[in-house]
DNA sequence: TCGATCTATATCGGACCAATATAGAGCTTG
DNA sequence: CAAGCTCTATATTGGTCCGATATAGATCGA
């Protein structure tokens, strides 16, 4: 799912500058499931309009940078169902946290513990976030993604607490450190 | 975590050249949390070998291209629980599927039946991969993460069984298509 | 008033993936 | 038994994408 795909598929929602789309990635029901940087995003953002699969529209403001507000064209909601109708890439999980625990037994005890108690708190943010952040009538599909999230999140959390002690007890005790 | 890392910890476990490791990132119980290509991992352990953090021994075998097999040094060793005790990046769950399913109002709905059918399929494929995997008797971080994994995706699964309609139900009709 | 934070665009180096090239071994299947 | 596929094994390349950085005025709190 490359960045111009996403980048459309936002923009069939409402018209939004480069920098809302970045927003709308960290902050706006789109940040567990999808990323992308501004190194990617401006750019995506001009190949678009070249092809027509968006349209521009320069906002002058006093005293401000220009804001460039995008569109999306019929062309472009052509191709964004177009895209979604082809076989879709797999999903990635990618987990830092879980593949250092394939390696607890060569870190301090204490450091694991650490580690554990830092992921649970990440997971319970992104937990909290999904769930206090629906005052807005949502559509089916955005509480479709934050069920599947809530899911998620819950899943991992009861999994951690009910098996941290095991991969606690297999890190190096204290005294070797 | 860059490739440079999670090859050197999948060397504390046993030598191995860049196409075994390539194959442990694919089916050997890496594969959930961690992914590597060949365009990475070559030029990784290349880099690794310069700094002394690995070594190589070359097998000349014969009527084959050379087999490089790669060992971990005590220095590669240090880096490696170095890059474990700090802070890790976070998780990355980029999933193309869910991002559809916030549009599915603009496609069809037995597609939307058809993506949903492919996707538990998927996770099925994963989960059993997971389960059925475990013959060889494993270390507690290999039990930890397999179970880990598992948790995820039967919460997936059971979300999915119980809320598929709701989203199938908010898809375009036959009739539109 | 000083610094931090926010809006807003943009670029660059480097990391990384997907595809492809090469090449011989072994296995299958018609 | 030959043709084709899969497996072992290394390596490169084009292109995508991220992370950091630059710029610059506005706003806001200390």
């Amino acid at each position: 799912m490359d960045v111009r795909t996403i980048c459309l598929g936002i923009l069939t929602r409402a018209d939004a500058t480069g920098y809302e789309i970045k927003k709308l990635f960290e902050d706006g029901g789109y940040e567990h499931f999808v990323e992308a940087s501004f190194g990617s995003i401006y750019p995506a953002l001009n190949r678009l309009t070249e092809e027509g699969l968006v349209s521009v529209r320069e906002e002058a403001q006093e005293k401000r940078p220009d804001r460039k507000v995008y569109s999306i064209t019929p062309k472009g909601q052509a191709a964004f169902v177009g895209a979604l109708l082809k076989p879709l890439p797999e999903d990635k999980h990618r987990s830092p946290f879980v593949f250092a625990m394939l390696f607890s037994h060569l870190l301090p005890q204490d450091h694991v513990t650490a580690m554990l108690d830092a992921y649970i708190g990440q997971v319970e943010g992104k937990l909290g976030q999904l769930v206090e952040k629906s005052p807005e009538p949502e559509t089916t599909g955005e509480r479709f993604v934050a069920g599947f999230g809530q899911a998620v999140y819950v899943a991992i959390l009861k999994f951690l607490r009910t098996h941290r002690a095991e991969i606690e007890n297999a890190a190096v005790k204290a005294a070797a450190e």
